[in-house]
DNA sequence: AAGTGATGGTAAACCGTTTTCCCTAAGGGA
DNA sequence: TCCCTTAGGGAAAACGGTTTACCATCACTT
């Protein structure tokens, strides 16, 4: 006891300045603070003196100097399009949630669709020696990297990627046989733009899920965002509800021969909502509208969204565990597939189809 | 020429294998490699030979290695309340914009406003050895940090750290005369909550601008975002339009006295027009709502907001340019404060006050 | 002949950890 | 007596760059 000098090292401390504070190799410090099994033998005492040491001149490991020997460095890169409350946000909380449990921090990278991107911040981002890939919404195959990658959203059948996707068949059907059983035969349907993985295959899920229950698509009522519009203009969020605007104004410029509309998203449902009222149609008097993704302004939209509600959370919160994992254990064996279950909720925005069409 | 050896390193390629295959030394092959000046004795056929020989054999630098003998990071951390559409990425966008032209990352941290969390971030990010902080919404005079740190609508006096602010007495002025145009005598006021930085400084100017302009605001008519319903819920997002429908709510219990409301922001007027609606009056018919930020769905809201704009997205790129400058310069003088302009915009949810009130 | 200034580099220190391999003294068993 | 083990710890080699301080040669002055 009272082995401690009283010659505090001035200025920064780092290990080798708490060493010879505490009269001790270098070595034996970095054991007993890292509690390392090969420190055994080293008698309880000591670990209280350097510990105690540590905690009073405040030592902080630097951080460079132990990713660069172990050569990990505690943090993923999260790719996604954009920033959007509507998905980004979403399964970012699930992200965070599992990545601060487990000291992870997060690069967040986004493309905007931009295709010379997609292939950049990969390759910069490996470069700042992310333990791993967290991929939202974005397409997998074109993603070469040295590190675990899970892609959530992705639909892509990549070598040693993990998706997480949703359960698209039962998503679809929940929402048509509601339109169905309310009376909608003539239901026209939003499709997502060509960039975002789960356009195509919903679109799938929507012809399949159709001919199931025996409701004919008109393909003249089958509209589309707008790939472009989905693009970062100065400062403009590409998320607006403008995505659903165009399209559905264009549509009724066309015919209004029908009762119902399935949009790709709950933002593009309140732009089409705009645009019926905006031609003077009443939602969900003269035509229904069912999004998707359950955003948190569903419930708030005028009149309040009837939708299919996707655990983004939970996906973000699944995806992160899968990635955490294979990065603690390169060598384990990883699922290819999980499929996570929608739930659909019925609110305003959907009513029977009007008796006289 | 033809002085390269035809052995191609094996495995991974670092400085050392690079520049034995070069023949050269490690110094020479780091100075060609990141154009230093005292690089300028060595010939251009060598630097040639250099960049090739790094190209060929795609030679990433560590960066560990090199951010340990540097000392810097090139990374900053964003602290942030969450990542609500609303604030959050209209601000980043503008972040990332010069953060990427920099070859700057950044970490992201919400504290959900938990006041340990306020305080834990910052000094996790510091052992990331970030270079500088940036705060966005969140106050700046509790944020200790070796690093410069810039903060966006923080509105404390903390030292050396520059504050990004609105200039909300004219942006309250937009909104007041606005109204007090349109006839409003009786206008509610509804306060954001205590946590955020804006609140008091934006409840200041309002008091002010009312007296200035003539306007008598009555207590009773002044109401209150719940600063709980702000904190993260299970899986919920805080920005909800929850926070505006429970206020308004509860002040038409109370009474309907009003012709007018100003709203702490366009999310809560959002709610606010539902609780509205829910009560059987009619906007901008009964009553007028304005918001305020300008998000994107405000223009896509039913009735459409008028609210005031603030420039968001120029404040996170001014934010992040002079934060940029006190890190490649710590010994600059900073700016205390860089006040940004307002711009109203009128649409569909403000009208002439109603004759009989 | 000595000095001087480019030219074309190199050796070695350094950044701050982790980790491998080793040392010594004491005690115990054969 | 000799060997072996265990407690308690240390020296030094990584990790992979950057940076400082030199060095050798040669051409050209003075």
């Amino acid at each position: 006891m009272a082995r401690d000098k009283t010659v505090t090292p001035e200025g920064h401390v780092n290990l080798r300045t708490l060493a010879e504070h505490l009269e001790l190799s270098q070595t034996t410090v970095s054991l007993v603070l890292n509690n390392s099994p090969s420190a055994r033998s080293i008698p309880q005492e000591t670990r209280e003196r350097v510990r105690e040491a540590a905690r009073r001149l405040n030592y902080r490991p630097n951080y460079f100097a132990r990713s660069l020997r172990q050569s990990r460095s505690m943090s993923v890169g999260v790719l996604a399009p954009d920033l959007s409350e509507g998905y980004f946000t979403r399964v970012m909380s699930g992200v965070v949630a599992e990545l601060t449990a487990a000291h992870y921090f997060y690069f967040t990278a986004c493309h905007d669709w931009n295709q010379e991107m997609i292939e950049t911040y990969p390759r910069m981002l490996v470069e700042r020696a992310v333990d791993g890939f967290l991929l939202l919404n974005t397409p997998a195959d074109q993603i070469a990297v040295p590190v675990p990658v899970v892609a959530i959203s992705a639909h892509s059948a990549a070598d040693h990627v993990t998706n997480i996707v949703l359960d698209h068949h039962r998503a679809v059907h929940q929402a048509l046989t509601h339109l169905y059983g309310l009376g909608h035969r003539r239901v026209a349907i939003m499709r997502g733009p060509n960039a975002i993985p789960d356009s195509e295959v919903r679109w799938q899920s929507i012809q399949q899920v159709a001919a199931e229950i025996g409701l004919k698509l008109d393909r003249n009522l089958v509209i589309r965002i707008d790939a472009t519009g989905w693009s970062m203009k100065a400062g403009q969020h590409p998320m607006a509800p403008e995505i659903g605007y165009k399209p559905m104004a264009a549509l009724l410029e066309r015919t209004r021969d029908f009762t119902a509309v399935f949009c790709f998203n709950d933002i593009a449902a309140i732009g089409a909502i705009r645009a019926l009222k905006d031609a003077g149609l009443n939602v969900p008097g003269d035509v229904s509208v069912v999004g998707f993704d359950d955003i948190q302004s569903a419930a708030f939209a005028m009149p309040s969204l009837t939708t299919v509600r996707q655990p983004l959370t939970e996906m973000g919160k699944r995806g992160a565990q899968v990635l955490l994992e294979q990065i603690a254990n390169r060598e384990a064996a990883l699922p290819v597939e999980i499929v996570m279950e929608p739930e659909f909720v019925i609110r305003e925005s959907t009513a029977a189809a009007p008796a006289g069409r």
